[in-house]
DNA sequence: GAAACACAATACCGTGTAGTATGGCCTCGC
DNA sequence: GCGAGGCCATACTACACGGTATTGTGTTTC
């Protein structure tokens, strides 16, 4: 890839700026604001310069969203990957963790801030909706074997994978109204809806 | 231009417009885009007409919208009220029809596409974020009723009420890639999950 | 039928934001 | 030290969109 290595020798002031910091940019302000808010002339004061530079980095705003929606994409994919590979604990254990994780308020997770935004964005933007198309499948063939490990017959892993992520998305909109009590109590109900009765 | 031509009576458009046909027509094009997407000169357009028409009607875009998300609420509780006072058939019955009206593809409906709309706006707008909390604090009520008809204590009343919505929300999003196969599995999920077990 | 009223068309302005042109500065390799 | 190239600033343009002012037209009322 065209990765500019940058040796930063002095990281205090004279930070210069390459692709992945503005594109890191950009995912905060996605996140907080939805895509309309990434406004380049914002993006850049943010990240303490003007626009001038952002055009050296990139042909277009389109192009950083391009970039963003893809490093989204990367990211969560090897979240997956990562837990997949990470198999500690019971099946049943895993679950918890899972449950406890995707409920947790501040983490970024499905559902969480970021991730809605790119879903919102998805609604308008067919190339953006494929892809998070695509990481939602990956996600629910992902769930549906961790239900087959705790003894599920296909048909009933599937009904769960679904309910699962059903309930990670829209537990979590709900929960977006803030309040602390509502989150104990998602998670509380994660916990009693979504591991299956032994 | 085209525009001279209209001098008489037109049949295609006799009708003068009112406030409520502004609204009516904005509220299908936050349907379809988002608050973005209504825009005053393409919302007169679509009308038939210029945006000359539209200020006479209201004094600003912001009145506009208002008058949008407030028809949404009226209309929204009205369809509560309506569920609630319209007492036929079991409860248990009367939940199944709810489901199944819930999961089925093209009403609007809590987590409907308009109804998304309001939700992402309501991410930015503190203002539609308070209404929509109350509806979706009056829905939760509704549920909770109704989960209680069947014979469950408040506790499982409250659980199951809230899975019910966030299984709405969260499943519609997912069906929202429009495979007909996903939806058919989405009603099932609901039955087989949000029906307690008697 | 003419005045009064209710809508609507046209032309305009202000602002905000994406994008461009160009030149300057800082750092690295030699 | 010095050119070259990577990074950034400044000063623009283009255009879309909300909003205003003014004039026009069909309909109702007396």
């Amino acid at each position: 890839m065209t990765a500019n290595q940058k040796k930063t020798k002095d990281p205090a002031r004279t930070a210069r700026l390459n692709r992945e910091d503005w594109v890191e940019g950009a995912v905060a302000m996605l996140a907080e604001g939805g895509v309309k808010a990434v406004e380049i002339n914002v993006l850049a004061e943010r990240m303490g310069v003007t626009k001038g530079s952002f055009y050296w980095h990139f042909a277009s705003r389109e192009e950083l969203l391009d970039a963003v929606v893809e490093t989204w994409r990367r990211r969560t994919t090897n979240e997956i990957e990562s837990f997949i590979r990470n198999r500690v604990g019971t099946p049943l254990g895993r679950l918890k963790r899972l449950i406890r994780v995707s409920m947790s308020p501040h983490r970024d997770v499905p559902g969480g801030s970021l991730e809605m935004m790119i879903r919102d964005w998805g609604r308008r933007d067919p190339k953006v909706a494929a892809i998070m198309h695509e990481v939602d499948v990956r996600r629910n063939a992902f769930l549906r074997e961790l239900y087959k490990d705790l003894g599920l017959n296909d048909d009933q892993a599937d009904a769960y994978a679904f309910l699962h992520m059903s309930y990670a998305i829209g537990g979590r909109i709900l929960m977006a109204d803030g309040d602390p009590e509502t989150y104990e109590k998602g998670w509380k109900v994660g916990e009693q809806f979504l591991l299956p009765p032994t």
